[in-house]
DNA sequence: TTTAACATTAACGTTAACGTGAAGTATGTA
DNA sequence: TACATACTTCACGTTAACGTTAATGTTAAA
């Protein structure tokens, strides 16, 4: 049986699906954080893990991270040191952002009880203007 | 009885207190998020409601939220409409940013089981390598 | 009342994350 | 083979959210 024929994307495909430019995915590509397979000619070709990986930045950058934070997250694919290092460090960095995310779940919570505060004064405020 | 005295702030204690510089606070009053007292000699003077405001403002900043989404969360001060139709509004975009941030609470979710997921993944391949 | 410790405005500088061409070349599809 | 896409490199432009500096005013304490 033949290895699993993966489909595959060009940049433009991806973007648009993605709903953002090539350019956005260069760039990333250019700090590090993903690292597309080639053509013969040179062109880039995405896979599945491509994919992913850019929705996975996509979600980060939604999330206020900086790119930066968001490649320590996932894990850089340029500098390679051993490969178990590597891994060890993503798990570090991995680790720092569950806990981060956790707290920002608490933060939302907290977020959301203020804002329901905040209508409900509002509320209040406006039916006290409007039957006075 | 007297007015309860409120407990009021300068600056750069509010500054302080909220682990941000006088800058930021100028600025965010700049683009219409706070509107302090001022003393006879146009210094800025906080009291409690402002200090709340400003935490919002920068729980709205950790998760990403712009300034100007944030004016839309919590209300402008300045271009006074009629109130009602001020309140009216924040209650629209309060309600706006509420299903936002439901939404994002969705997304937390996913961004922690990837993440659970990529490191699950990544020990897997730790252990494999050290036992190989 | 002087002085040290803050404040104020104004203006220019900075960084991240792209956008926007330009220019010339290569690739892939109908 | 035509034509849409893609590539690279380069460079300049843009916006948000402040940082920094300068020149001056205010305030609390001694």
């Amino acid at each position: 049986m033949p290895p699993a024929p993966e489909p595959l994307f060009t940049i433009s495909h991806l973007a648009r699906e993605l709903g953002i430019t090539p350019r956005s995915i260069r760039y990333y590509e250019e700090r590090g954080l993903i690292a597309p397979q080639r053509t013969l000619g040179r062109q880039r070709v995405y896979g599945k893990r491509d994919r992913a990986r850019l929705k996975l930045i996509l979600r980060g950058r939604r999330f206020g991270y900086s790119l930066e934070e968001i490649a320590e997250m996932i894990g850089h694919t340029d500098e390679a040191v051993t490969e178990a290092e590597q891994i060890r460090q993503s798990l570090r960095f991995g680790e720092r952002k569950l806990q981060d995310i956790r707290a920002r779940m608490e933060e939302l919570n907290q977020m959301e009880q203020e804002l329901v505060a905040v209508r409900d004064r509002l509320r209040q405020r406006l039916t006290d203007i409007e039957t006075k």
